[in-house]
DNA sequence: CGGCCACATCGATGTTTGTCAATATCGATG
DNA sequence: CATCGATATTGACAAACATCGATGTGGCCG
């Protein structure tokens, strides 16, 4: 699979109301901690790999250049430019965004246009409330 | 310098509403692209910085494991058997945490505790509207 | 069909990053 | 002060990643 999409975020496991102060005077530590109310590996696994989709300046241009564009999308010949590096290391920058599902590519003629995908970006979002 | 605050969003640059269809029916493509509002690459960087830091499986469970420990604090010796990895790299990925701002680091008797900083979770929201 | 253009893929390379063992620091306590 | 427990730092190493040049692929057009 290219796009797992099992996302978690910090806060839809609410802070434990019932994990209040522990009888003593808050001086002793370890094993105070409830692991079972906070977020798994694999949740973790999954939402990091959103994260690092985006976790890229050059990846956070390409989406803010997409997004400014006439029409929400953008093809190579213009991004490249743009963010003044090879066209190869574009493509590849593409290719992650798609994999993670933050943009779609569809080929018109001899140029690929990309557009965001609002529904993912909302996942990012989500993730921190 | 440790946390850059330079946060850009991919929204505070609203689409160009006068960017509109150019006159030919879209059959053209590079040159129609505006560099001008999209994200500059410094802020690019600072923005990646930030979510560099949370791009992380481990450093995502220790955001959630603080967050829903009670008091929304935790010390590294409640951390550490939580995640299931040696403390040096537990207090590394805390470091990591911390100089991003998204942890605070307080040093109470032999213990170190660790909050979150709500107001640097926005940001994190806020990128992505 | 033959060439050309936009884009994708491959292979190589230098850098960053996650991890641990070993060691150092820091604070409490006897 | 000597020691001990909790945490931080250092050094080393392997895996992951960003980048580029070279090459492959897929559509247009003459």
């Amino acid at each position: 699979m290219t796009a797992p999409k099992l996302i978690a975020t910090l806060t839809d496991s609410s802070p434990r109301a019932d994990a209040r102060a522990a009888d003593a005077g808050d001086v002793a530590c370890c094993g105070t901690l409830t692991t079972d109310v906070a977020m798994g590996r694999e949740q973790a696994e999954a939402t990091a790999y959103l994260l690092k989709a985006v976790a890229d300046p050059v990846r956070l241009q390409l989406l803010s250049l997409i997004r400014s564009s006439k029409g929400q999308e953008a093809c190579v010949c213009d991004l490249t430019p743009a963010v003044g590096l090879s066209q190869p290391t574009v493509s590849h920058h593409l290719k992650v965004l798609t994999e993670a599902g933050l943009v779609t590519r569809e080929r018109r003629g001899t140029w690929a246009w990309f557009r965001l995908v609002p529904s993912r970006l909302d996942d990012l979002a989500a993730i921190f409330r």
